[in-house]
DNA sequence: AAAAATACTGATTATTTAGTAAGTAATCAG
DNA sequence: CTGATTACTTACTAAATAATCAGTATTTTT
């Protein structure tokens, strides 16, 4: 809608980009304000209390969340492309710039975080699970998946490896996470992808 | 060796829940002094800077992991035994206190961390990933597990999946953890434990 | 044109926090 | 007994940081 995004949109954007790299409370107003060519209290101007920021991320995220799914479900139309474009863009990509995924940056801090905070997380959460969970169940409907347990179950197996597989990204490097998501896609594809490496056991 | 634990172990245990309940960088001197009943000086007497703290809380726990193996590794011979024995210990009573894994509590703030404690880290979790790999090595040699991949990689989804189920129960209670722990054994037993709900695929 | 809302700046405050320095009491080695 | 070491306390400094408030310039509304 706007020309060019809003003050307290780029605010947002920036927060949750400090958040993803740097931790959760290791970012200041002052930070934001000196990226932004402003001062402190202007950022306190759009949100009077970091609480109301975090706040406003843990938003922002979910929202972020239903336009990329959008973008996926339009330029893919079989679960298994989707579930590739899911973890490209959420996973992946942050992975190679040493980033977290959001619910984790927040999550790790979920006992400081202000309760409106943490009820958005945790919808934000819920509508991923939720989503991936839809794909899963279609793709096993179809006979491309194939995996134990419910898809809710196989949903939140998912989420959980990809999530972790992130902060390991640091400690190891990004060929971590592509093991990782190899392993994860071999349990739930039926006819694993035809990479170099893969899954005949060694013994 | 000491009768009771020393002083500087105390502060390393407690830092140790501190980061693991409320996270790396919400934990001061003040917090230690006050649950110690001491002024923070006598905690700089011990840890003069937070970055020697935070490398002995990193160091700490790959002696507690090598500690909590050998005991597991008294009490149960087999590999099915030591994996499940290995998951209560390390993630399912820290799941029931709202407690993250260190490698997780430390490794959201892998970019703010002293050069020392990231390095010890990596030690400690590559200690984590070698004797999981060794275990699931060993019950796929003795047919008690079967799983698509390398030891390695399977240690490398197992850990990865475990430790992002904590912040998950934080938002959605132990019942997710349960789900998780279920699906990921049932990716690799080849009995599934005959627990109520399971396997069978509902479609 | 006047009034009101918007998006700031400058100046300042209070609090938290890591870190230091000087001193003290108790224990221990020679 | 004496000197050194250990484990602190009291008192302090400096820096970071969230938050407030009184302006100000610009735009928008009436």
């Amino acid at each position: 809608m706007n020309p060019s995004r809003s003050r307290k949109d780029e605010i947002v954007a920036l927060s949750e980009s400090l958040i993803r790299t740097q931790g959760c409370n290791a970012f200041s107003y002052y930070d934001l304000a000196e990226a932004l060519r402003l001062r402190p209290a202007a950022i306190h101007y759009h949100f009077p209390h970091k609480d109301d920021l975090l706040t406003a991320v843990a938003v922002s995220a979910g929202e972020g969340f239903k336009q990329t799914v959008a973008e996926i479900e339009q330029q893919y139309a079989s679960p298994a492309g989707q579930l590739r474009a899911f973890i490209r863009r959420m996973y992946q990509e942050p992975a190679g710039e040493g980033k977290l995924c959001i619910v984790l940056a927040l999550g790790s801090d979920f006992n400081s975080l202000p309760p409106a905070c943490s009820e958005a997380l945790r919808k934000t959460s819920t509508a991923i699970l939720e989503w991936l969970a839809t794909v899963l169940a279609a793709g096993r409907e179809q006979r491309s998946f194939s995996f134990n347990g419910t898809p809710r179950s196989r949903a939140q197996l998912v989420l959980s490896s990809l999530s972790a597989s992130l902060p390991l990204s640091r400690l190891y490097g990004k060929r971590i996470f592509t093991e990782i998501q190899q392993q994860l896609l071999n349990d739930i594809m039926v006819q694993p992808p035809a990479k170099s490496r893969a899954a005949s056991p060694k013994k």
